[in-house]
Parts: structure tokens; sequence; C-alpha cells
DNA sequence: AATCCGTGGAC
DNA sequence: TGTCCAAGGAT
């Protein structure tokens, strides 16, 4: 690759210990072939968002096979989307995936924008998920900034342990000023920083030792100091609408037909109230419908 | 801006 | 064992 050109003088130092670090150590990942194509980038983002890349990979390797383009999806169902989502949590996202999939077809000529703001307007597709398609899937400059991004960014350069609670104009201004000004430079830079953030720039043990950017990192050279900020308030699951509409959904998923309502009810281990609730949402959602004379199933 | 939305592995 | 958290998005 070509030299770096950054802006920044922290890009001079950090892009050619970061970019040999992932020449070495990355991940041999399908969506990270040279053959994959556009559609099977986005699919892979839709699929990792709060999803860990080793639940994702079966799931995306039958989904490709299955859905190879955008107009395969847009041809299918959503309950059959939502059955082959299998266990990835989130099920909305594969209810988004297909409405993305009929724009593309209907809007785009069939094929993935490259550009951001029209990535942006597809169902699904936020400001992350925009930059990460048009970087690494059309070799574009974009800004992509997820959590081991910000994690990476908070240490070695702004010497604290973690990020804040959500992401702040001042790390996107911290980013933009980062990215190296070489489109292929800019990719290079934004796979390495994800990559170092999810094998060794973790959350919980950061694995300093092997870490290529040490030498330069604020938050060693300030001695590792501990988080210091509000604690991070740790979602709640037990008893929660989400169990109660997962528990739901995969009665649905793994059903052969249509369920009574008492079953449905039955299915969500919540008490009756809470259940009529999640039950409405869930039609409401798009993710079940039917009624109490048909019984209730995934979309068709 | 804060909350909601699934799931399961790691520790 | 319970807590943390993983390539976020929508409202």
């Amino acid at each position: 690759m070509g030299a770096p050109s950054p802006v920044g003088g922290a890009t001079n130092r950090l892009f050619d210990p970061l970019s040999a670090w992932y020449a070495r150590t990355a991940r041999d990942l399908p969506w990270r072939d040279a053959g994959c194509s556009p559609w099977g980038v986005l699919v892979s983002e839709v699929m990792l968002q709060q999803t860990p890349v080793a639940r994702v990979l079966p799931v995306w390797r039958r989904w490709m096979e299955q859905w190879p383009t955008p107009a395969d999806l847009a041809a299918a169902g959503p309950g059959e989307a939502v059955r082959a989502w299998d266990r990835l949590g989130y099920p909305r996202r594969a209810l988004r995936l297909v409405d993305a999939a009929v724009a593309i077809r209907d809007l785009h000529g069939g094929r993935v924008p490259a550009e951001e703001e029209v990535l942006r307007s597809l169902p699904g597709i936020g400001e992350y998920t925009a930059a990460a398609v048009a970087s690494f899937a059309f070799g574009r400059r974009a800004v992509v900034v997820d959590t081991n991004v910000r994690r990476v960014q908070a240490r070695v350069v702004t010497g604290v342990a973690l990020p804040a609670p959500s992401y702040t104009a001042a790390e996107r201004r911290l980013a933009t000023g980062l990215l190296p000004e070489d489109a292929a430079d800019s990719v290079q830079w934004n796979i390495g920083l994800m990559e170092l953030g999810a094998l060794v720039c973790t959350a919980r043990a950061p694995r300093c030792r092997e870490c290529p950017l040490q030498a330069e990192c604020a938050w060693v050279a300030a001695g590792s100091p501990a988080h210091d900020g509000p604690p991070r308030r740790g979602q709640k699951w037990a008893g929660t609408d989400r169990q109660a509409r997962g528990r739901i959904v995969q009665a649905l998923r793994e059903a052969d037909g249509p369920l009574p309502r008492a079953e449905v009810l039955a299915a969500s281990g919540a008490p009756e109230a809470q259940a009529e609730r999640c039950l409405a949402g869930l039609l409401e959602d798009g993710l079940a419908e039917g009624d109490d004379a048909t019984g209730y199933a995934l979309p068709t």
C-alpha cells in the first residue's frame, strides 16, 4: 500500500504498525474475501450489529447461499427471513434487511448503493453500517466508527479506559480527523482499528502486550487508569419484554403451522398481561401475524 | 437523550 | 453464578 498521507500527526505514527499487525493477524472472514459482493458485505454488517462474529458465520453462509442477491431476498417472505435469521437476536433486523432488499431492487436497479447517504436511506442501515459498506464493499473513504473504534480511540488517543456511554460528536470529530486522506489507506485504517478492538484492545482484559500501538497509547502511558465515570448500567434481562418476546418468536420459528393464542402466551413464560402486551407488540412490529381464529405464526 | 429491541459465550 | 458485552438502529 502507499504512504498513509494522513492529516493528523497521530495517524502517521499509528498507521504503519496497525497495518503490519493487521496483515499478520487478521481473521480470515468470508465477507472480507476480495470476491465477496457488496450485498454479502451489507448482510454481514447487519448481522454483526450487536452480534458476535462466531455466531454470525454459519448463518451468513446459509443466507448468502439461499439469497445471493438483493433481488433473491426481496422475493422471499419476511417469515422465511426470520426463520433463517435463527438465533442471531433482534429479529427485526431480518425484517429490515428484507425491506432494504426490496428498496435496492425497486429503487436502485438491484445493486447495493455505494454512496453513504443513499445507504443511510435503507431500512436498518444507520450511520455505522452505511459507512462500513461504503468503506469495505466499495473502497470509499468513510468514517467508520463502531464500538471497537470508539474504545481504541478512547484508549490510544484520549487516554481513558472506556468511551462515553453513547457516541458523542467529539468522538465523531476525532475519528474524522484521524482518517487517512487516501481512500485505500482509509479502508485499511478502518478495518485495522476494528480488528484491533475485537482481538487485542478488548473491553474486559486488553492484551496490551500484544498491541502494535502500545508504544503510542495514551492510556498505557498514563498507567492504564481504571474507568473513571458513571458506572455503566447493565441491561436487565430476566422478566423483561425482550425475554418474553424472544420466547414467543422462538416458538413461532420452531412451529410447523399457526399456534393457538393460549400456546403463544404460554410460550412467553410471562404473566398474562405482559404476554398479551408482547404478542401485540410483535404483531405491530410485523414479527407475527394472525388472530384467535387462525392462530399465530411468523409473517408470510 | 434515553430506552427499547435478543441471544449466548466468557469470566 | 450473575454480570458483562458483542461490527447498532429506531424512536
